[in-house]
DNA sequence: GTCTATAATATGATAGAC
DNA sequence: GTCTATCATATTATAGAC
């Protein structure tokens, strides 16, 4: 794209030139789909905010749709194999045992918070998706319905740490703690307004820990059984 | 619009007319901004699935924009005003003192569950909020990140239940409880598919029950303090 | 691969008859 | 208040020069 010497270069070695406008239009079509949900956004800002030739995205992609799809692979490939390593690390870890349960909600929850701090790649993965869901085209929907293999791994590991409980519970609080990881990267400004700035997403490790025991409890909650108490009122 | 009797008799009244057709549109509206983000939702879908004429929105609310504001102002309302009728019955009840944290929490999340159960209007209300914040106009996002005068009572409520917790963290686990009700109306799909139909949002108690137990959990955790445990690896 | 120019279409909004 | 017809504009996508 811009620096002709190195684009030479590449030609010369024989390599498929530069991918990086590619790289550069996944990233800002990432984060404007995020922030202002896909429809809202145009080629035309979207490929300003990228410093890319308009034309360059049906170039690269084919269409707005065929970018949203790819946008979208591209972040769920990576979080989805952190969480993989870090599942399997703590697995082999407990050698072949449960490993703790606090180990398995970090392998699910770090990534994503880890992600959010250190790349702008998949800071707003998350977001991302909220919106790919209403949005999206039929096909990027259904990848996202699908995209439950890695989620299953943990609802397998959670429910050996948590005997007690039905598997339907378990698929629900895994649920939930997709909920509260999604509250990091939709509300943000809700939660600085309500606290008068006292919450901010600043310091990694201490959001992390805060959401690593939240979840934890609520999976540990106890469980009543399916009969509902009755009002004594 | 279309019974034409009941119009020229509404008119006979001295009354303005029907109004129905400005509900009409709310609701089409707040289902399908929901559902397929405002941005992409054109007048002519939306005229059309409300069946009335495509130049009402206009007449009746002035423009696209003016119409996403009115639907967000009618669902904060109305979800609002139950909300703090509950915590206030809640703290009569306790006789000026602070209520059992569950019965906080319930006034919270009810409301949210319940009109997702019952009216159509507000089924769709919070996964409107998400895309709303990505979305619509600076208005809109603006009163949207104002909205957090209930939720103050809320975080003062819960303050006075937890006081061995920091005022910060009660705002984060706060803020984590709004991610868990974001969940009931954001990836039920994903839900259902991880859980093989297993878990549905079927039974309004069933379902009640499980949020209140997994956010009290959570708003209950043990906290640790600022200190972060040193990795014993 | 990149760019300009433009085609084909869809959109929000409005004027004006009823 | 409702409807049809239409304007002005913005959009995606593509053709074709470089």
């Amino acid at each position: 794209m811009r620096v002709v010497a190195e684009q030479a270069e590449a030609d010369a070695a024989g390599i498929a030139a530069r991918q990086d406008t590619k790289e550069v239009i996944l990233d800002s079509a990432e984060r404007l789909f995020a922030e202002k949900s896909y429809a809202s956004v145009s080629l035309r800002e979207l490929t300003q905010a990228a410093g890319v030739n308009l034309a360059a995205v049906n170039y690269h992609f084919g269409s707005k749709d065929a970018l949203l799809i790819a946008v979208f692979r591209r972040g769920a490939l990576a979080l989805n194999r952190e969480r993989a390593r870090m599942l399997r690390e703590a697995e082999e870890k407990a050698g072949g045992g449960t490993p703790p349960l606090r180990e398995i909600v970090s392998a699910l929850v770090l990534p994503a918070i880890r992600y959010s701090f250190t790349s702008t790649r998949l800071a707003l993965y998350n977001q991302f998706v909220a919106f790919a869901r209403g949005d999206g085209p039929a096909e990027a929907r259904e990848i996202l319905d699908k995209d439950v293999g890695h989620l299953q791994r943990f609802a397998l590991s959670l429910a050996r740490a948590l005997p007690h409980l039905p598997q339907q519970e378990v698929y629900w609080r895994l649920h939930f703690a997709m909920g509260v990881l999604h509250s990091l990267y939709t509300d943000m400004k809700r939660l600085e307004s309500l606290s008068g700035g006292l919450c901010q997403l600043d310091d990694l490790e201490a959001v992390a820990v805060r959401v690593v025991d939240y979840v934890t409890a609520g999976l540990e909650a106890p469980f009543a059984g399916p009969l509902v108490q009755e009002k004594t009122a």
